[in-house]
DNA sequence: AACTATTTATAAG
DNA sequence: TCTTATAAATAGT
């Protein structure tokens, strides 16, 4: 019963897949995957849920539990009911000023970045995190800017900035661990109208010179 | 270096778990897991996607790449124009008649289920699917009806009756597999317009006696 | 679409 | 949260 070795699966960094036909594979086979942690999601606790997906090529396929339309329908509704509550309150908005010590990072974390920047926006709130000297002599090959904004919602800005392309791929790991740990951050601070999570491609990273 | 035995992951039905702190837990953990599952379609694929949840406790929470916002009205936009273009056609819809032997069932799953029904409505389309007697004898102790309408969007109904408990239990990865199948049928028909799958959980079944 | 060696997700504790 | 044993997802063939 001697099996062939080294058929199975093989770990691959989550970046942009090249080959066109392996793309469109994954793309497929995680499509589905997604899908199914979705209805298992409902089935165990009962939550209501929309997904629209557009594929690669711009093909458009969506889950919903009870229906796509109705979770979506729902939640534009509060979305509206929350942007008259902020034109009502003067579009104040909240202040968000955590240091990088309240973020649980220990001290290497820390050293590697050092400045974190929080404001906030009109609707919802917003995140620039700026994430400066990694801290690693080797850097300099390349600078990469991440930039987004968002003017509702939650948005994160992230800058990295002059770190060589594997110090960016160490550093993935620990901006992911930031984004994490200040989505929760602003989670417990109950700062969160919707809390919505933007998601930003860390890899491809786009490069500004 | 003996390790406490059992204390690790066990394997759980997909069914609404009781326990409401358990329940709660569980959500918070998929809830990321899906985000999570979410983000790396993105960056593998560069898909575009948004995900709305409603907690249990109704509280909502929001995956978007670029943007929740920006994928649903994309969504919307898609879905209003094809309505718009059905109303031209005259309302027309689609008429899918696939017999079970089409499905790519074997026998033993073709005498399990022996009636499908499928038709289309106004909007996207509709299949109804009936599968009655599941040919187990002992299936005395129960009827369950899983019954869903929609009027737009894809939507699926299963009828169960007369089964058994064990036998219903039994029979969910058969629903399950025709679902899938009738999921792949109709996206190979190309008839869909927007593929959308609405989830309908088989468990737990509404029970009409 | 099927197959497996692995990696990843996650139920309990 | 954190760990650990295990179930589930999935990359490459």
């Amino acid at each position: 019963m001697a099996r062939p070795q080294g058929t199975g699966r093989r770990k691959i960094d989550i970046k942009k897949i090249e080959k066109k036909q392996s793309r469109l594979v994954t793309f497929s086979k995680r499509r589905n995957g997604l899908f199914s942690k979705a209805a298992q999601l409902c089935s165990s606790s009962g939550a209501n849920i929309a997904i629209v997906v557009f594929s690669p090529h711009d093909r458009p396929y969506a889950f919903g539990h009870p229906s796509t339309d109705a979770v979506i329908e729902r939640f534009l509704g509060i979305e509206e009911r929350l942007k008259d509550v902020e034109e009502g309150e003067g579009k104040k908005g909240f202040q968000l000023d955590t240091a990088v010590e309240k973020m649980g990072l220990d001290d290497e974390e820390v050293e590697q970045s050092e400045a974190i920047l929080k404001r906030t926006k009109n609707r919802g709130f917003q995140l620039d995190m700026a994430v400066e000297k990694m801290g690693l002599d080797e850097l300099e090959q390349s600078e990469a800017i991440l930039k987004q904004t968002k003017n509702k919602g939650f948005s994160l800005d992230i800058a990295v900035e002059k770190m060589g392309l594997d110090e960016l791929e160490q550093s993935e790991a620990l901006l992911n661990r930031i984004r994490n740990r200040v989505a929760v951050l602003v989670d417990e601070m109950g700062m969160r109208r919707v809390a919505t999570r933007e998601f930003f491609p860390l890899n491809p990273v786009t490069v500004v010179t």
